[in-house]
RNA sequence: GGGCACGUAGAUCAGCGGAAGAUCGCUGCUUUCGCAAAGCAGAGGUCGGGGGUUCAAAUCCCCCCGUGUCCA
């Protein structure tokens, strides 16, 4: 990056120097006379006992100082997002206050909430989850205060020069740092395809904040400018508490009477970390993550398991969910949404605990059985075992060792043998939305003007054609539903010709006929949408709506729409929830629903700025990943259940007929699957369900009420059937088996020997062989042709005549393959073989081996 | 989303190419006034599902499904 970047008029009219940092290299600028940068590694901590800032502050005040600073310098004041970022694909969790706004604003899609706005964002972060606390500054959940601004050709807010002076000013004047303490250190920025210089700020060995100015688009190997510039500041606000206090460690400063309550108890890093985790599951937990084994529910069960191990280690430990409110309590004053549910929320951590004392149990058990068994074959447990124990069953060596009489060295390196167990496999994908085979529309097409926002009864319109290729067609204005939101497309014709797909494809929406468009640009043409089947997606869509409510009601507020789907034929929504639902949890949502169709409350649909939409219904308006545009469109079910939804959806609940849950599955840890129809798909379905169950009473010739009983006679019958069958099979063998002893027996010394050609299978050979050679000293050879392959089977009791050595003796005279024990074995020959001639090879063996 | 482990009797699991097992539970009998307990006998298995290799598959290979766990 060019110096000229950093070359800023505020470094001038404040009298700034530019320095190298003797010990990094980079250049920097100061109002002090320093020889390095004021950031460690190239300085130690000098605000220990010396705070930076003068007096001390508590975190809420660090938030309302900075906030009221911006405010006052024309800044509007954006209330937090959530922390886990639905609206992205490519992260979990929000990680830095820019997510917020990527990617829709950054790129210039959609304008920001406010322009300039500030901010305090909490955000998550667990790549340094092994730093804590060892390094006594990283936090899993952190705060990052912003201010930032969004500019558009013609329409600058603010860049570099005026962003750097209100961080300086800050600073200086308001939290009374010393001005020639500070260093604006030169960096560059990359991230997400853009680049631009940043400013990191540092005073006594302590990162503050860093000034992020993204202006550059990563183009091949060189860069060009964007359009939209964007101001992305972070600054630390427990940065900023630790440097008002100058304790030895940030968590001193910034959990403050939490931290003395505990550390009674614990050391002051598993203090540490207590509050840190709880502090990350609260927030983790209220924005609607469910611990899981997979996804963003896997660093909440990762979080509140690494608790109850430093728990498990003092007999005074509080329990976890006592922990979770002592900690909420404090973020409470500045997030009131953590303090609600507590209930539901410490159910859920219940619910997770159980799971992992039973997990637990498990693998004690497995581990030692494991060691039973490899001792009673002279080995030992190795340190590979260790490993694998912990990969699969999710004991750490700790716990692995105490189960074990013998146990190998916990290698020292352990977790890096565990990294490297896991290296080379392939990384999460985030699939991009396809715009495959959709052809590219030019700029100069007018954007598609949307009317089943507005009315989404009207199925007949009229349009003009302003864009076709091959099959596609944009329009002048469509009441087309393109897919999104989980609901498929609506179906239709445009003039004769079938439309038999809908996307979107940024500002337009294309309709894809059954073939190619005979139409230009500037044609008329006559839309028809098939409106049963859009009728019936109305309806699952807004039953969507309405079980979910229902669900929230019923199962509990930590349920959130994991994802759904709205077919014509079925819909269905997955939730996330902790244990599959119950019988009665199912019948009483399908009530409620039901209620609320009959109620017939109104279904209001409208736009609304982001912010008064929030204000009014909280975060759980956005169930479906909603985008953080600066206008929602809100779906409200009046008095019960409001949602960010772009769908099509009737207006009052009666509309939606009857809904019908149809059956649930857990699709994943976490997350629970039900599948539902409504309106006439409802009625439908109940029907077949009716002439199924009337059908299958009419085969049994029972009515359809003692369906279960004629089922138990039937399969009892079946049963009693069977077993006189095998019965049967048994006596019939028995008496074959007499006569055998009778007719085919010869005795050798202590053995007697049986051999006989007869015609049964391989089970019928076995069961027939068992019966001959009931005691000791018994041998059955027994021929069989069955299926037109030559059998010989020989089953012995006698120690002297091992089965498979007379087996072995009679192959070569019928070219058989096989093999056995010495108490069972079988041979098979080619169609064809001599069979005989086995037989009697076998017989001879027998006799001579009895002999000796 | 990927790796690893696991899926065998009602339950907990063993067996890991050659004739499906153990323990608990269940049923019956013996013993007891009765219960508990003990002894004896017995019932209960498409060895998660589907393909393949083999003379032979619970066992080896492939694909699904389910469960657990670790990692993104």
């Amino acid at each position: 990056m060019d110096a000229a970047e950093y070359d800023l008029p505020v470094f001038h009219r404040g009298g700034f120097h530019r320095r190298t940092c003797r010990s990094c290299g980079s250049a920097f600028w100061s109002l002090g006379d320093h020889a390095v940068c004021q950031e460690a590694p190239c300085r130690d901590y000098g605000f220990l006992g010396h705070p930076i800032i003068p007096r001390p502050y508590a975190p809420d005040e660090v938030r309302e100082t900075f906030l009221s600073f911006f405010e006052h310098r024309g800044h509007t004041r954006i209330r937090r997002y959530p922390t886990i970022a639905r609206w992205r694909n490519d992260v979990f969790f929000v990680q830095a206050s820019v997510y917020d706004f990527q990617p829709w604003v950054t790129s210039g899609a959609i304008p920001p909430p406010a322009n300039p706005l500030t901010i305090s964002q909490p955000c998550l972060r667990f790549n340094d989850l092994g730093e804590i606390p060892e390094k006594g500054r990283y936090f899993t959940q952190f705060e990052m205060m912003a201010h930032h601004a969004f500019n558009r050709p013609g329409h600058e807010v603010y860049f570099k020069d005026r962003c750097t002076e209100l961080c300086h000013e800050l600073l200086t004047s308001t939290f009374e740092v010393d001005p020639t303490a500070i260093t604006y250190k030169e960096e560059v920025w990359e991230g997400g395809g853009n680049l631009g210089p940043s400013l990191s700020v540092g005073a006594l060995g302590l990162e503050l904040a860093t000034l992020v100015f993204m202006e550059y688009v990563r183009d091949g190997d060189g860069m060009k400018p964007m359009p939209l510039t964007v101001v992305d500041t972070g600054y630390g606000l427990e940065r900023f508490t630790w440097a008002s206090r100058g304790t030895r460690t940030a968590y001193e400063a910034v959990f403050g009477a939490a931290f003395d309550e505990l550390r009674r108890t614990f050391s002051p890093a598993d203090t540490a970390v207590l509050l840190d985790h709880a502090r990350s599951l609260n927030f983790m937990l209220t924005d609607g993550i469910v611990p899981s084994n997979s996804k963003a529910g896997y660093f909440a069960r990762l979080v509140l398991r690494r608790s109850l191990r430093i728990l498990a280690k003092s007999p005074e430990a509080p329990e976890l969910v006592a922990i979770l409110d002592r900690v909420a309590r404090d973020q409470a004053t500045a997030f009131p949404e953590i303090g609600e549910h507590r209930d539901d929320l410490h159910r859920v951590v219940e619910a997770e605990i159980e799971r992992f004392g039973e997990s637990i149990e498990r693998a004690r058990q497995a581990i030692r059985r494991h060691e039973e068994r490899v001792s009673a074959a002279g080995a030992r447990v190795t340190e590979d075992d260790l490993l694998t124990w912990y990969d699969s069953l999710g004991v750490p060596p700790d716990v692995a060792v105490e189960e074990l009489k013998h146990p190998p060295p916990i290698p020292a390196d352990f977790y890096t043998q565990v990294a490297a167990r896991h290296e080379g496999e392939a990384p999460a994908t985030d699939y991009a939305e396809s715009t495959e085979g959709l052809p590219e529309v030019p700029d100069s097409v007018p954007p598609t003007e949307v009317l089943y926002y507005l009315d989404p009864y009207t199925v007949a319109f009229e349009a003009h054609v302003v864009f076709a290729k091959g099959p596609f067609v944009v329009l002048d204005r469509t009441y087309f539903y393109p897919t999104g939101g989980g609901q498929v497309t609506d179906r239709g014709h445009l003039n004769d010709l079938e439309v038999v797909d809908v996307e979107r494809r940024g500002a337009w929406v294309l309709h894809r006929l059954e073939r190619d468009a005979p139409w230009s640009a500037g044609e008329r043409v006559h839309g028809r949408i098939d409106a049963p089947r859009r009728t019936q997606l109305m309806q699952h869509h807004t039953a969507t709506h309405l079980l979910n409510g229902a669900l929230r009601e019923i199962v509990g507020p930590h349920v959130w729409q994991a994802g759904a789907y709205k077919g014509p034929e079925s819909a269905r929504i997955d939730i996330t929830h902790y244990r599959p639902l119950s019988k009665q949890e199912l019948h009483r949502v399908e009530r409620r629903v039901n209620q609320i169709v009959r109620e017939d409350r109104p279904v209001k649909s409208y736009f609304e700025a982001r912010s008064e939409a929030e204000r009014r219904f909280g975060f759980t308006l956005y169930q479906g990943g909603a985008v953080p545009g600066k206008e929602l469109r809100v779906v409200e079910v009046e008095g019960f259940d409001v949602e960010a939804c772009g769908g099509t959806h009737c207006t009052h609940t009666s509309e939606v007929g009857a809904i019908a849950l149809l059956g649930t599955d857990r699709i994943q840890d976490g997350v629970v699957r039900l599948t539902f129809a409504s309106g006439e798909r409802a009625l439908d379905l109940r029907e077949e369900h009716e002439e199924i169950l009337s059908d299958a009473a009419r085969r049994l010739g029972v009515p359809v009420e003692k369906l279960p009983d004629g089922i138990d006679r039937l399969l009892g019958e079946i049963e009693e059937n069977r077993r006189s069958a095998r019965e049967r099979l048994r006596e019939d063998l028995g008496a074959t088996a007499q006569r055998l002893l009778a007719e085919n027996s010869e005795t050798v010394g202590t053995v007697s020997v049986v051999a006989a050609t007869v015609a049964l299978d391989r089970a019928g050979l076995m069961e027939l062989s068992r019966l001959l050679t009931r005691g000791a000293d018994r041998v059955a050879i027994l021929a069989s042709e069955h299926e037109g392959r030559g059998t010989l089977f020989v089953g012995s009791t006698a120690t002297r005549v091992p089965a498979n050595a007379l087996v072995e003796a009679a192959r070569p005279a019928f070219g058989g393959k096989g093999g056995g024990n010495p108490a069972a074995a079988t041979a098979v020959g080619e169609p064809g073989a001599p069979l005989t001639a086995a037989l009697e090879a076998a017989r001879s063996a027998a006799r001579e081996r009895s002999a000796v």
